[in-house]
DNA sequence: TACTGCGGGCCTG
DNA sequence: CAGGCCCGCAGTA
């Protein structure tokens, strides 16, 4: 599969129009009318460039997957936005289905100090933002040009952290939301009634399933939708004891995972089913109301929050040996960075440095994080940029952690129930990240191909969590990752 | 309330 | 001077 998805990707960058001609964001000149047009990536990645039609709605607004904020470049023609990062669990807890938290990092500077202040919904520690390093030490930067019928797109640098959550499917999850909030209680009291005839009702309220009015949403599709092929769960039926959960934590707030959320019903009308995962045969949630939010008032009013709610288990038991495997996650956002590389892209900017990098920034962020032990409310962004330009050699550091490797066999040993539910059904693949489906491909691949892919560069990190003792480890194979985002490429 | 784009301004290399 | 970043403003949803 990951050989497919990897022919795919290169395929899909092959595909690039914007990659095939020569140009820069900054060139004087942008190639005159161009005849082609790239389909909207919703996660560019690595030194890309693309051509979109000036009539692409998604491309007009500047949409990105990625967390990007508005940078300055005090040039009135080219808006350069640089990426946030991600924010998860400065404890790198582990969600039921074995995925980890990756909220997408507020825009704007007061929403996201007030979001990281927050304690994550899951096991209650405190949130941590990642920034992101993957352009020489400073964040990903995207550029937008529009010139004449085509908006001209170039991203530099190869992000080096989770994916966080998608726009759309945060928008996506707070209308669906908002929805069940106004219709929680009408639903639930006929549900009980006839619970079979709501089905297909609450599905569509729940996944907020649209109609796919626009044939460039399947390209985004096509992106994202790999992800359900390759989780654990897409087939598993959905129980009742789902929707019962399901409607709950919506009522709530929300309910889905961070990863699993459900995406933009436009965009991932594949993924919905994902949605289950956690609610699957581990994720039955004996207390839809978790013990989450007990302490947290307010909080249901926050969609941030409400990822969780099906999780609604008790994660506090099994948190610390799932530490070990934090940041698998990350592993799916590295694919893009493999498959940059080799695309044609102009070397200018070096695809190969890409390559060589990679080992560099991600053992560095999570050191610099965890080293710095950042207290959950700081001014993660700031602090963390600030730091970026400090080179850590993340080697000196050896926490008592166990490589990424190691740890897959006790994770899969000791877990919860749910836990070992999300990992077991398909073997030791399991951990998938719900931005995307390459995310935990890797993981899996990890054990397997961690002859090869070690030799290719892969790197191991040992992070330290802030004030855990316990270190997570894991190597992340740039080779593994791809299975999923072909549309990076 | 948050997102987004703009642009002034500061700092650093 | 370029690049990165902060900050406030304004329009929008």
């Amino acid at each position: 599969r990951q050989m497919r998805a990897d022919a795919a990707q290169q395929a899909d960058s092959a595909r690039s129009y914007g990659m095939q001609l020569n140009w820069d964001i900054n060139d004087p000149q942008m190639p005159q009318e161009p005849v082609f047009f790239d389909h909207f990536r919703e996660w560019p990645n690595g030194y890309v460039r693309f051509i979109y039609s000036s009539e692409e709605k998604k491309a007009q607004r500047h949409l990105s997957g990625w967390a990007m904020r508005n940078t300055n470049n005090h040039n009135g023609h080219i808006l350069k936005k640089s990426c946030l990062g991600v924010v998860v669990c400065a404890q790198a807890c582990t969600l039921p289905d074995g995925s980890r938290l990756q909220l997408r990092p507020a825009i704007c500077d007061k929403a996201r100090l007030k979001q990281q202040k927050k304690a994550c919904p899951n096991c209650h520690s405190a949130l941590e933002l990642i920034p992101c390093r993957g352009h020489s030490g400073y964040p990903v930067t995207n550029f937008w040009r529009l010139d004449g019928n085509a908006i001209f797109f170039q991203a530099k640098g190869t992000h080096d952290h989770p994916r966080p959550e998608s726009k759309s499917e945060t928008e996506a999850r707070r209308s669906a939301i908002k929805r069940q909030m106004a219709t929680f209680y009408q639903p639930q009291k006929k549900r009980i009634r006839e619970p079979e005839a709501e089905e297909d009702q609450d599905s569509s309220v729940h996944f907020n399933i649209p109609p796919l009015d626009h044939p460039e949403q399947f390209d985004i599709i096509t992106d994202t939708s790999f992800p359900v092929l390759e989780r654990p769960c897409p087939s598993f039926p959905v129980s009742d004891a789902y929707k019962a959960t399901c409607d709950l934590a919506t009522f709530q707030g929300d309910k889905m995972l961070p990863f699993q959320k459900y995406p933009n019903p436009r965009i991932y009308l594949p993924r919905p089913p994902c949605s289950y995962e956690l609610s699957g045969p581990g994720c039955i949630n004996s207390s839809p109301y978790p013990t989450l939010y007990k302490d947290s008032p307010g909080i249901p009013n926050d969609t941030d929050w409400l990822h969780l709610n099906p999780l609604q288990y008790n994660v506090s038991s099994y948190s610390s040996y799932e530490r070990n495997f934090d940041f698998t996650s990350k592993q799916h956002d590295w694919k893009p960075a493999l498959g940059i590389p080799g695309l044609g892209e102009r070397t200018d900017h070096g695809q190969l440095q890409t390559m060589a990098n990679f080992p560099y920034y991600n053992p560095e962020l999570p050191l610099n994080r965890y080293l710095t032990t950042a207290p959950p409310g700081a001014p993660a962004l700031q602090t963390v940029i600030t730091t970026t330009t400090t080179k850590v050699s993340y080697q000196a550091y050896q926490p008592p952690a166990l490589k990424y490797s190691d740890n897959i066999g006790p994770k899969a040993l000791s877990p919860p129930a749910t836990v070992t539910r999300a990992a077991s059904p398909l073997g030791p693949l399991p951990l998938k990240t719900p931005g995307d489906c390459q995310a935990i491909e890797p993981t899996l691949a990890f054990p397997q191909e961690s002859a090869s892919s070690r030799a290719d560069g892969s790197e191991t990190w040992e992070v330290c969590v802030s004030g855990l003792g316990p270190a997570i480890s894991y190597s992340d194979r740039v080779g593994l990752i791809f299975s999923c985002d072909s549309e990076d490429f």
